[in-house]
DNA sequence: TAAGATTGAACCCTCAATCTTG
DNA sequence: CAAGATTGAGGGTTCAATCTTA
């Protein structure tokens, strides 16, 4: 694998290798890699867990805590789409299959006609304290407990980093 | 947000808010929420970048690379399912458009006749080499260069926890 | 013209059913 | 019967096109 010395250089995080094809040096490999093995893993497992037992999708429990986050319990699709890092076009999908369920309905916005809002219904937000509580333990279970706190702190510190923020993102909506 | 003051105690990660919605306390919201936000950019601007630039997905130049690192340019799709961590279904289908392209052949097994491996073509393999160069800068541009050396190691020693490593996969076959 | 929302097409992925061979 | 592979169905997601209204 041919891995490079010289440890002091900042830059070279990959070597390529006698065979012509590029790899990484261990840590770098481990560390890109580990992020997309340990996020695939974690996911499939917490999301199927979700599905059993409420008939819940990661993202659509994101968009019924986003509702209920809020003093209203409402928000318009295209204000949940920016905040679930959605399309609007997937939003407006789940929330069609939430409003079936009668978790969520859509209200017209009188101030502009064009806008929906989303509103969480009582069994709604019932659903979503109920999934949201058995979902923070799975996450404490699968995630939190193999982690120290300082350690938390760190991968807090670390992925704000990336916390992108785009313009859009970040203009302060009001509730 | 109501947030707990016992940082003393390991387990409470998170609390139930005056309105009755759970939420995590600061660092462990963002270290969640940073994890699944940062993947979440970060594999669509290199998904992107990949299609725009080699019309490949990450997935496909996984396929692409993991054969490429074996010795003749070729594994069962069962094991090279199991190297990507994807379903043997999906490989078959990522498989059947490499072939299309010309990148990749499917070879029978002469001793089992069940079998099929996928080979790198010529093509292939000079496509995996291009992709990968830039596939591996990007990740340096995107990822690497917001980490120290530290963190780099740092991360990779956490996700090294999650490895699941489940018995089938860690089989260490003949390349 | 542009913004908010909806819809159709297409891709990525998994699961279950099927077919073939050990 | 179990293992390797393929195929059909269905869900999650995005993009482009469309419709309505500011």
């Amino acid at each position: 694998m041919a891995a490079s010395d010289h440890t002091t250089a900042t830059k070279a995080c990959y070597d390529v290798g006698r065979d012509g094809l590029v790899s990484w040096s261990q840590p770098h490999a481990e560390a890109w890699m580990g992020l997309l093995e340990t996020h695939k893993r974690l996911t499939r497992e917490l999301d199927a867990e979700l599905e059993a037992e409420h008939g819940l999708t990661l993202s659509a429990l994101e968009a019924l805590t986003r509702l209920g986050a809020t003093a209203r319990h409402g928000l318009r699709l295209s204000a949940l789409a920016s905040r679930c890092g959605l399309s609007l076009s997937r939003i407006s999908r789940i929330i069609d299959s939430l409003e079936a369920r009668g978790l969520v309905e859509r209200r017209a916005v009188d101030t502009d006609a064009r806008a929906v809002e989303a509103h969480l219904t009582e069994a709604g937000w019932e659903l979503a304290r109920r999934a949201q509580a058995t979902h923070f333990a799975s996450v404490q279970r699968v995630f939190f407990e193999r982690l120290s706190e300082h350690e938390v702190a760190l991968l807090a510190e670390i992925f704000s980093r990336f916390d992108g923020c785009e313009a859009t993102a970040c203009e302060g909506e009001a509730e």
